[in-house]
DNA sequence: ATCTAGTTTAACTAAACTGTTAAACCTGGA
DNA sequence: TCCAGGTTTAACAGTTTAGTTAAACTAGAT
Protein backbone atom coordinates (compact mmCIF):
# COMPACT_ATOMS: atom_id res chain seq x y z
CA UNK A 1 0.00 0.00 0.00
CA UNK A 2 2.85 2.50 -0.77
CA UNK A 3 4.09 1.88 2.98
CA UNK A 4 5.79 -0.74 1.80
CA UNK A 5 9.67 0.44 1.89
CA UNK A 6 10.81 4.06 1.14
CA UNK A 7 8.27 5.93 0.01
CA UNK A 8 9.98 8.40 -2.99
CA UNK A 9 11.21 11.62 -1.21
CA UNK A 10 7.72 13.80 -1.92
CA UNK A 11 4.89 11.13 -2.47
CA UNK A 12 2.59 11.66 -5.38
CA UNK A 13 -0.38 12.38 -2.80
CA UNK A 14 1.30 14.70 -1.39
CA UNK A 15 2.43 16.33 -4.74
CA UNK A 16 -1.10 16.73 -5.27
CA UNK A 17 -2.27 18.29 -1.91
CA UNK A 18 0.17 20.94 -1.88
CA UNK A 19 -0.84 21.36 -5.44
CA UNK A 20 -5.04 21.40 -4.65
CA UNK A 21 -3.91 23.95 -1.53
CA UNK A 22 -2.42 25.93 -3.53
CA UNK A 23 -4.67 26.15 -6.22
CA UNK A 24 -7.98 26.61 -4.12
CA UNK A 25 -6.36 29.14 -1.65
CA UNK A 26 -6.17 31.45 -5.06
CA UNK A 27 -8.88 30.61 -7.03
CA UNK A 28 -10.91 29.29 -4.53
CA UNK A 29 -13.52 25.96 -4.53
CA UNK A 30 -15.26 27.14 -7.68
CA UNK A 31 -12.78 28.79 -9.38
CA UNK A 32 -9.94 26.12 -8.83
CA UNK A 33 -9.44 23.81 -11.85
CA UNK A 34 -8.75 20.43 -11.79
CA UNK A 35 -6.35 20.82 -14.48
CA UNK A 36 -4.78 23.34 -12.97
CA UNK A 37 -4.23 21.24 -10.08
CA UNK A 38 -2.58 18.64 -11.79
CA UNK A 39 -0.45 21.16 -13.41
CA UNK A 40 1.37 22.29 -10.39
CA UNK A 41 1.32 18.89 -9.38
CA UNK A 42 3.07 18.05 -12.53
CA UNK A 43 0.68 15.04 -12.54
CA UNK A 44 -2.24 14.77 -15.09
CA UNK A 45 -6.03 15.22 -14.51
CA UNK A 46 -6.65 11.08 -14.21
CA UNK A 47 -4.33 10.39 -11.64
CA UNK A 48 -5.45 13.19 -9.77
CA UNK A 49 -9.35 11.49 -9.79
CA UNK A 50 -7.29 8.40 -9.46
CA UNK A 51 -6.44 9.66 -5.83
CA UNK A 52 -8.88 11.81 -4.84
CA UNK A 53 -12.38 10.84 -6.80
CA UNK A 54 -13.84 14.14 -6.77
CA UNK A 55 -13.04 17.96 -6.59
CA UNK A 56 -15.41 18.14 -3.42
CA UNK A 57 -13.43 15.34 -1.97
CA UNK A 58 -10.15 16.51 -2.75
CA UNK A 59 -11.85 20.36 -1.48
CA UNK A 60 -12.69 18.92 1.77
CA UNK A 61 -9.59 16.37 2.74
CA UNK A 62 -7.23 19.73 2.11
CA UNK A 63 -10.09 21.78 4.20
CA UNK A 64 -9.79 19.04 6.97
CA UNK A 65 -6.22 18.52 7.38
CA UNK A 66 -5.48 21.88 7.82
CA UNK A 67 -8.12 22.56 10.05
CA UNK A 68 -6.84 19.75 12.08
CA UNK A 69 -3.54 20.94 12.29
CA UNK A 70 -4.46 24.29 12.85
CA UNK A 71 -6.06 23.45 16.46
CA UNK A 72 -4.09 20.82 16.96
CA UNK A 73 -1.04 23.30 16.82
CA UNK A 74 -2.78 25.61 19.00
CA UNK A 75 -4.91 23.62 21.84
CA UNK A 76 -1.79 21.78 23.76
CA UNK A 77 -0.07 24.86 24.46
CA UNK A 78 -2.98 26.60 26.05
CA UNK A 79 -3.78 23.77 27.97
CA UNK A 80 -1.70 24.35 30.68
CA UNK A 81 -3.02 27.36 34.27
CA UNK A 82 -1.11 30.59 32.95
CA UNK A 83 -1.59 33.95 33.72
CA UNK A 84 -3.70 36.02 31.52
CA UNK A 85 -0.91 37.65 29.98
CA UNK A 86 0.87 34.50 29.19
CA UNK A 87 -2.34 32.76 27.61
CA UNK A 88 -2.73 36.38 25.14
CA UNK A 89 0.47 35.97 24.59
CA UNK A 90 0.29 32.30 23.72
CA UNK A 91 -2.90 32.02 22.17
CA UNK A 92 -1.78 35.19 19.42
CA UNK A 93 1.88 34.21 18.80
CA UNK A 94 0.46 30.16 18.05
CA UNK A 95 -2.78 31.79 16.03
CA UNK A 96 -0.02 34.33 14.08
CA UNK A 97 2.20 31.89 13.72
CA UNK A 98 0.22 29.29 12.23
CA UNK A 99 -0.81 31.44 9.72
CA UNK A 100 2.39 32.39 8.84
CA UNK A 101 3.73 29.41 8.07
CA UNK A 102 0.00 28.27 6.56
CA UNK A 103 -0.65 31.02 4.34
CA UNK A 104 -2.05 29.56 1.64
CA UNK A 105 -4.44 27.58 4.47
CA UNK A 106 -5.29 30.27 6.16
CA UNK A 107 -6.41 31.93 3.02
CA UNK A 108 -8.57 29.07 2.36
CA UNK A 109 -10.05 28.33 5.45
CA UNK A 110 -11.27 32.21 5.78
CA UNK A 111 -12.63 31.97 2.33
CA UNK A 112 -14.85 29.21 4.22
CA UNK A 113 -15.68 31.27 6.81
CA UNK A 114 -16.86 33.78 4.19
CA UNK A 115 -19.18 31.86 2.15
CA UNK A 116 -20.43 30.25 4.95
CA UNK A 117 -19.57 26.98 3.55
CA UNK A 118 -21.31 23.29 4.26
CA UNK A 119 -17.64 22.11 5.20
CA UNK A 120 -16.32 24.76 7.52
CA UNK A 121 -19.63 24.39 9.26
CA UNK A 122 -20.13 21.07 9.70
CA UNK A 123 -16.22 20.71 10.87
CA UNK A 124 -16.54 23.98 13.05
CA UNK A 125 -19.79 23.12 15.10
CA UNK A 126 -18.27 19.49 15.75
CA UNK A 127 -14.92 21.01 16.85
CA UNK A 128 -16.62 23.41 19.33
CA UNK A 129 -18.56 20.90 21.24
CA UNK A 130 -15.98 20.75 24.08
CA UNK A 131 -14.39 24.28 25.08
CA UNK A 132 -11.45 22.67 25.69
CA UNK A 133 -10.49 20.97 22.31
CA UNK A 134 -11.29 24.61 20.97
CA UNK A 135 -8.23 27.05 21.40
CA UNK A 136 -10.65 30.68 20.80
CA UNK A 137 -12.85 29.55 23.52
CA UNK A 138 -10.22 28.48 25.64
CA UNK A 139 -8.76 31.93 25.59
CA UNK A 140 -12.38 33.37 26.03
CA UNK A 141 -12.86 31.05 29.13
CA UNK A 142 -9.45 32.72 30.60
CA UNK A 143 -10.59 36.10 29.58
CA UNK A 144 -13.72 35.76 31.51
CA UNK A 145 -11.95 34.20 34.93
CA UNK A 146 -9.47 37.48 34.51
CA UNK A 147 -12.19 39.62 34.96
CA UNK A 148 -13.70 37.68 37.04
CA UNK A 149 -10.56 37.60 39.37
CA UNK A 150 -9.96 41.71 39.27
CA UNK A 151 -7.02 40.67 37.13
CA UNK A 152 -7.88 43.34 34.17
CA UNK A 153 -10.95 45.58 33.96
CA UNK A 154 -14.57 44.01 32.82
CA UNK A 155 -14.86 44.26 29.51
CA UNK A 156 -17.56 42.49 27.05
CA UNK A 157 -15.66 39.34 26.54
CA UNK A 158 -16.80 38.74 22.68
CA UNK A 159 -16.23 41.76 21.64
CA UNK A 160 -12.60 41.56 22.87
CA UNK A 161 -12.01 38.05 21.72
CA UNK A 162 -13.48 38.83 18.44
CA UNK A 163 -11.24 41.80 18.24
CA UNK A 164 -8.33 39.85 19.34
CA UNK A 165 -9.07 37.33 16.42
CA UNK A 166 -9.59 39.63 14.16
CA UNK A 167 -6.30 41.71 14.50
CA UNK A 168 -4.58 38.17 14.08
CA UNK A 169 -6.29 37.19 10.79
CA UNK A 170 -7.10 39.75 8.66
CA UNK A 171 -3.91 41.80 8.29
CA UNK A 172 -2.86 38.09 7.12
CA UNK A 173 -5.39 37.30 4.54
CA UNK A 174 -5.94 40.02 3.16
CA UNK A 175 -2.10 40.65 2.60
CA UNK A 176 -2.86 41.28 -1.17
CA UNK A 177 -4.16 44.83 -0.56
CA UNK A 178 -2.24 45.25 2.98
CA UNK A 179 0.77 45.56 0.42
CA UNK A 180 -0.49 48.06 -1.65
CA UNK A 181 -0.34 50.38 1.48
CA UNK A 182 2.27 49.24 2.91
CA UNK A 183 5.34 48.14 0.11
CA UNK A 184 7.83 47.30 3.16
CA UNK A 185 5.81 44.23 4.25
CA UNK A 186 7.09 42.24 1.74
CA UNK A 187 10.49 43.21 2.30
CA UNK A 188 11.15 41.96 5.38
CA UNK A 189 7.89 40.08 6.20
CA UNK A 190 9.32 37.99 9.33
CA UNK A 191 9.84 41.28 10.56
CA UNK A 192 5.80 42.67 10.14
CA UNK A 193 4.93 38.90 11.80
CA UNK A 194 6.75 39.37 14.55
CA UNK A 195 5.52 43.44 14.81
CA UNK A 196 2.18 42.40 14.54
CA UNK A 197 2.24 39.84 18.06
CA UNK A 198 4.04 42.50 19.55
CA UNK A 199 1.55 45.28 18.73
CA UNK A 200 -1.80 42.75 19.33
CA UNK A 201 -0.70 41.89 22.44
CA UNK A 202 0.97 45.02 23.82
CA UNK A 203 -2.72 47.07 22.36
CA UNK A 204 -4.84 44.60 24.55
CA UNK A 205 -2.94 43.88 27.58
CA UNK A 206 -2.43 48.23 27.22
CA UNK A 207 -6.18 48.55 27.40
CA UNK A 208 -7.57 46.13 29.84
CA UNK A 209 -5.10 46.96 32.64
CA UNK A 210 -7.29 47.17 36.30
CA UNK A 211 -6.58 50.71 36.69
CA UNK A 212 -9.55 52.28 34.81
CA UNK A 213 -9.31 51.82 30.71
CA UNK A 214 -11.32 53.94 28.45
CA UNK A 215 -14.37 53.78 30.71
CA UNK A 216 -13.70 53.44 34.62
CA UNK A 217 -14.37 50.46 35.43
CA UNK A 218 -17.01 51.93 38.96
CA UNK B 1 -34.38 56.75 -21.95
CA UNK B 2 -36.57 55.15 -19.45
CA UNK B 3 -35.95 58.98 -17.52
CA UNK B 4 -38.61 60.22 -19.63
CA UNK B 5 -41.54 60.22 -16.64
CA UNK B 6 -42.50 57.65 -14.20
CA UNK B 7 -39.95 55.22 -13.99
CA UNK B 8 -41.64 52.11 -12.51
CA UNK B 9 -40.90 51.77 -8.64
CA UNK B 10 -37.77 49.78 -9.07
CA UNK B 11 -36.08 49.85 -12.17
CA UNK B 12 -35.00 46.92 -14.11
CA UNK B 13 -31.46 47.88 -14.01
CA UNK B 14 -31.47 48.52 -10.47
CA UNK B 15 -33.13 44.87 -10.01
CA UNK B 16 -30.49 43.37 -11.88
CA UNK B 17 -27.77 45.43 -10.16
CA UNK B 18 -29.20 44.00 -6.42
CA UNK B 19 -29.89 40.53 -7.52
CA UNK B 20 -25.98 40.58 -8.68
CA UNK B 21 -25.08 41.87 -6.05
CA UNK B 22 -26.52 39.77 -3.60
CA UNK B 23 -25.33 36.63 -5.87
CA UNK B 24 -21.78 38.02 -6.28
CA UNK B 25 -21.36 38.54 -2.41
CA UNK B 26 -22.58 35.07 -1.78
CA UNK B 27 -20.71 32.99 -4.27
CA UNK B 28 -18.09 34.84 -5.37
CA UNK B 29 -17.18 35.92 -8.90
CA UNK B 30 -16.68 32.56 -10.22
CA UNK B 31 -19.30 30.87 -8.08
CA UNK B 32 -22.09 33.09 -8.97
CA UNK B 33 -24.38 32.33 -12.08
CA UNK B 34 -25.79 34.50 -14.14
CA UNK B 35 -28.96 32.47 -14.33
CA UNK B 36 -29.03 32.70 -10.68
CA UNK B 37 -28.83 36.75 -11.13
CA UNK B 38 -31.25 36.92 -13.52
CA UNK B 39 -34.26 34.72 -11.06
CA UNK B 40 -33.24 36.59 -8.42
CA UNK B 41 -33.94 39.91 -10.45
CA UNK B 42 -36.97 37.82 -11.81
CA UNK B 43 -35.86 38.69 -15.31
CA UNK B 44 -34.33 36.53 -18.24
CA UNK B 45 -30.89 36.12 -18.90
CA UNK B 46 -31.31 37.66 -22.30
CA UNK B 47 -31.77 40.92 -20.50
CA UNK B 48 -29.25 40.76 -18.20
CA UNK B 49 -26.60 41.02 -21.13
CA UNK B 50 -29.09 43.56 -22.82
CA UNK B 51 -28.20 45.63 -19.75
CA UNK B 52 -24.57 44.70 -18.91
CA UNK B 53 -22.61 43.11 -21.99
CA UNK B 54 -21.28 40.39 -19.63
CA UNK B 55 -20.76 38.82 -16.79
CA UNK B 56 -17.29 40.55 -15.86
CA UNK B 57 -18.90 43.92 -16.51
CA UNK B 58 -21.87 43.36 -14.21
CA UNK B 59 -19.50 42.15 -12.21
CA UNK B 60 -17.31 45.40 -12.28
CA UNK B 61 -19.99 47.62 -12.37
CA UNK B 62 -21.25 46.14 -9.03
CA UNK B 63 -17.49 46.50 -7.15
CA UNK B 64 -17.17 49.96 -8.77
CA UNK B 65 -20.34 51.40 -7.50
CA UNK B 66 -19.76 49.80 -3.98
CA UNK B 67 -16.30 50.83 -3.85
CA UNK B 68 -16.88 54.82 -4.47
CA UNK B 69 -20.31 54.30 -2.43
CA UNK B 70 -17.67 53.48 0.42
CA UNK B 71 -15.52 56.07 0.52
CA UNK B 72 -17.39 58.85 -0.61
CA UNK B 73 -19.83 57.82 2.23
CA UNK B 74 -16.67 57.96 4.72
CA UNK B 75 -14.69 60.54 3.57
CA UNK B 76 -16.44 63.75 3.99
CA UNK B 77 -17.34 63.28 7.70
CA UNK B 78 -13.59 63.05 8.04
CA UNK B 79 -12.72 66.18 6.47
CA UNK B 80 -12.22 68.56 8.98
CA UNK B 81 -9.91 69.45 12.13
CA UNK B 82 -10.94 66.94 14.59
CA UNK B 83 -9.52 65.81 17.64
CA UNK B 84 -7.84 62.43 17.94
CA UNK B 85 -10.84 61.09 19.97
CA UNK B 86 -13.44 62.17 17.33
CA UNK B 87 -11.41 61.48 14.12
CA UNK B 88 -11.02 57.52 15.61
CA UNK B 89 -14.75 58.22 16.60
CA UNK B 90 -15.83 59.43 13.27
CA UNK B 91 -13.92 57.04 11.17
CA UNK B 92 -14.64 53.57 13.21
CA UNK B 93 -18.92 54.44 13.29
CA UNK B 94 -18.98 55.49 9.75
CA UNK B 95 -16.51 52.27 8.76
CA UNK B 96 -19.12 49.93 10.62
CA UNK B 97 -22.45 52.02 9.45
CA UNK B 98 -21.36 51.50 5.95
CA UNK B 99 -20.64 47.45 6.38
CA UNK B 100 -23.88 47.13 8.45
CA UNK B 101 -26.00 49.28 5.52
CA UNK B 102 -24.02 47.17 3.17
CA UNK B 103 -23.05 43.83 4.41
CA UNK B 104 -23.62 41.89 1.09
CA UNK B 105 -21.37 44.69 -0.81
CA UNK B 106 -18.69 44.44 2.10
CA UNK B 107 -18.29 40.76 1.43
CA UNK B 108 -17.94 41.12 -2.36
CA UNK B 109 -15.30 44.01 -1.40
CA UNK B 110 -13.53 41.27 0.95
CA UNK B 111 -13.74 38.27 -1.56
CA UNK B 112 -11.96 40.56 -4.02
CA UNK B 113 -9.71 41.61 -1.82
CA UNK B 114 -8.53 37.89 -0.50
CA UNK B 115 -7.71 36.99 -3.76
CA UNK B 116 -6.19 40.09 -4.74
CA UNK B 117 -7.91 40.18 -7.42
CA UNK B 118 -7.23 42.83 -10.72
CA UNK B 119 -10.46 44.82 -10.37
CA UNK B 120 -9.39 45.49 -6.60
CA UNK B 121 -6.33 46.43 -7.44
CA UNK B 122 -7.00 48.94 -10.11
CA UNK B 123 -9.22 50.86 -8.52
CA UNK B 124 -7.68 50.72 -5.06
CA UNK B 125 -4.49 52.05 -6.34
CA UNK B 126 -6.09 54.70 -8.06
CA UNK B 127 -8.22 55.40 -4.86
CA UNK B 128 -5.07 56.02 -2.79
CA UNK B 129 -3.22 58.23 -4.60
CA UNK B 130 -4.26 61.43 -3.02
CA UNK B 131 -4.17 60.41 0.57
CA UNK B 132 -7.07 63.09 1.76
CA UNK B 133 -9.29 61.06 -0.35
CA UNK B 134 -8.85 58.30 1.22
CA UNK B 135 -10.46 57.54 4.57
CA UNK B 136 -8.04 55.07 5.92
CA UNK B 137 -4.77 56.89 5.06
CA UNK B 138 -6.72 60.01 6.33
CA UNK B 139 -6.88 58.28 9.76
CA UNK B 140 -3.10 57.05 9.63
CA UNK B 141 -2.10 60.14 9.40
CA UNK B 142 -4.31 61.72 12.39
CA UNK B 143 -2.75 59.02 14.52
CA UNK B 144 0.38 60.07 13.29
CA UNK B 145 -0.15 63.71 14.37
CA UNK B 146 -1.52 62.70 17.46
CA UNK B 147 1.62 60.90 18.07
CA UNK B 148 3.82 63.75 17.22
CA UNK B 149 1.49 66.09 19.41
CA UNK B 150 2.03 63.73 22.18
CA UNK B 151 -1.70 63.24 22.35
CA UNK B 152 -1.49 59.51 22.91
CA UNK B 153 1.30 57.50 23.37
CA UNK B 154 3.90 56.64 20.87
CA UNK B 155 2.74 53.04 18.33
CA UNK B 156 3.56 51.75 15.20
CA UNK B 157 0.75 53.84 13.16
CA UNK B 158 0.57 50.73 10.92
CA UNK B 159 0.15 48.18 12.70
CA UNK B 160 -2.53 49.92 14.73
CA UNK B 161 -4.30 51.19 11.63
CA UNK B 162 -4.16 47.34 10.23
CA UNK B 163 -5.73 46.53 13.82
CA UNK B 164 -8.82 49.18 13.32
CA UNK B 165 -9.76 48.22 10.28
CA UNK B 166 -9.31 44.56 11.29
CA UNK B 167 -12.02 44.33 14.07
CA UNK B 168 -14.28 47.14 12.16
CA UNK B 169 -14.29 44.59 9.29
CA UNK B 170 -13.55 40.92 10.06
CA UNK B 171 -16.50 40.68 12.29
CA UNK B 172 -18.88 41.66 9.59
CA UNK B 173 -17.26 39.35 6.65
CA UNK B 174 -16.87 36.13 8.87
CA UNK B 175 -20.63 36.85 9.98
CA UNK B 176 -21.39 33.15 9.58
CA UNK B 177 -18.64 31.37 11.20
CA UNK B 178 -19.35 34.07 14.45
CA UNK B 179 -22.69 33.40 14.73
CA UNK B 180 -22.01 29.72 15.41
CA UNK B 181 -19.71 31.09 18.26
CA UNK B 182 -22.48 33.71 19.45
CA UNK B 183 -26.05 32.75 18.50
CA UNK B 184 -27.57 35.63 19.76
CA UNK B 185 -25.84 38.01 17.13
CA UNK B 186 -28.53 37.53 15.25
CA UNK B 187 -31.34 38.16 17.67
CA UNK B 188 -30.40 41.60 18.23
CA UNK B 189 -28.27 42.46 15.77
CA UNK B 190 -28.17 46.47 15.72
CA UNK B 191 -27.15 46.29 19.57
CA UNK B 192 -23.87 43.97 18.48
CA UNK B 193 -22.85 46.90 15.92
CA UNK B 194 -23.74 49.62 18.35
CA UNK B 195 -21.65 47.66 21.51
CA UNK B 196 -18.65 46.75 18.38
CA UNK B 197 -18.12 50.52 17.68
CA UNK B 198 -17.99 51.64 21.22
CA UNK B 199 -15.57 48.03 22.01
CA UNK B 200 -13.30 49.17 19.42
CA UNK B 201 -12.88 52.98 20.10
CA UNK B 202 -12.88 52.21 23.82
CA UNK B 203 -10.02 49.70 23.48
CA UNK B 204 -7.95 51.58 21.22
CA UNK B 205 -8.52 55.14 23.18
CA UNK B 206 -7.44 53.16 26.17
CA UNK B 207 -4.47 51.38 25.15
CA UNK B 208 -3.35 55.02 23.50
CA UNK B 209 -3.60 57.24 26.71
CA UNK B 210 -0.51 58.76 26.81
CA UNK B 211 0.58 58.23 30.63
CA UNK B 212 1.88 54.86 29.93
CA UNK B 213 0.38 51.98 27.88
CA UNK B 214 2.06 48.31 28.12
CA UNK B 215 5.48 49.28 27.67
CA UNK B 216 5.84 53.15 29.04
CA UNK B 217 6.64 55.55 25.99
CA UNK B 218 9.90 56.91 27.83
C1' DA C 1 -52.49 54.03 -35.46
C1' DT C 2 -47.80 53.71 -35.27
C1' DC C 3 -43.39 53.69 -33.45
C1' DT C 4 -40.13 52.48 -30.15
C1' DA C 5 -37.91 50.72 -26.16
C1' DG C 6 -38.23 47.19 -22.95
C1' DT C 7 -39.15 42.45 -22.46
C1' DT C 8 -39.89 37.51 -23.21
C1' DT C 9 -39.24 33.08 -25.33
C1' DA C 10 -36.69 29.74 -27.34
C1' DA C 11 -33.28 28.02 -29.74
C1' DC C 12 -28.59 27.88 -30.66
C1' DT C 13 -23.24 28.07 -30.56
C1' DA C 14 -19.08 27.52 -28.57
C1' DA C 15 -16.44 26.62 -24.94
C1' DA C 16 -15.16 24.78 -20.55
C1' DC C 17 -15.14 21.56 -17.04
C1' DT C 18 -15.73 17.21 -14.46
C1' DG C 19 -15.48 12.62 -14.40
C1' DT C 20 -14.61 8.03 -16.75
C1' DT C 21 -12.42 4.62 -19.34
C1' DA C 22 -9.26 1.69 -21.85
C1' DA C 23 -4.97 0.89 -23.51
C1' DA C 24 -0.25 1.30 -23.10
C1' DC C 25 3.97 2.30 -20.54
C1' DC C 26 7.39 2.05 -16.96
C1' DT C 27 9.74 0.23 -13.05
C1' DG C 28 10.76 -2.17 -8.89
C1' DG C 29 9.96 -6.33 -6.28
C1' DA C 30 8.85 -11.37 -5.93
C1' DT D 1 10.97 -13.28 -15.84
C1' DC D 2 6.74 -11.90 -14.58
C1' DC D 3 3.61 -9.27 -12.05
C1' DA D 4 1.44 -5.25 -9.99
C1' DG D 5 0.84 -0.77 -8.94
C1' DG D 6 1.71 3.79 -10.29
C1' DT D 7 1.52 6.62 -14.33
C1' DT D 8 0.55 8.50 -18.86
C1' DT D 9 -2.07 9.35 -22.93
C1' DA D 10 -5.99 10.07 -25.38
C1' DA D 11 -10.37 10.02 -26.21
C1' DC D 12 -15.01 10.22 -24.62
C1' DA D 13 -19.74 11.38 -22.37
C1' DG D 14 -22.39 14.35 -19.96
C1' DT D 15 -23.24 18.55 -18.04
C1' DT D 16 -23.07 23.33 -17.44
C1' DT D 17 -22.10 27.78 -18.60
C1' DA D 18 -21.71 32.36 -21.12
C1' DG D 19 -23.12 34.72 -24.64
C1' DT D 20 -25.89 35.51 -29.12
C1' DT D 21 -29.73 35.87 -31.97
C1' DA D 22 -34.27 36.30 -34.06
C1' DA D 23 -38.91 36.56 -33.54
C1' DA D 24 -42.76 37.94 -31.16
C1' DC D 25 -45.09 40.53 -27.69
C1' DT D 26 -46.34 44.61 -24.70
C1' DA D 27 -47.33 49.24 -23.54
C1' DG D 28 -46.43 53.98 -23.38
C1' DA D 29 -45.47 57.99 -26.18
C1' DT D 30 -46.22 60.71 -30.50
Amino acid sequence: MATTSQVPETGTEQRIFDAALRVFANKGMDGARMQEIADHAEINRALLHYYFRSKAQLYEAVFAHGFGQFISSLTPSLHSEQSFEETLRTFVNGYIDYIYGHQEMARLMLNECLCGGPVMQSYLSKAIENRAGFPGLVMEDRLQTAIDEGEIRPVDVEHTMLTIVSACLFPFVALPTVRMFHPEVEEDFEAFVEGRKRHIVDLVLGSLRPDGGGEAPS
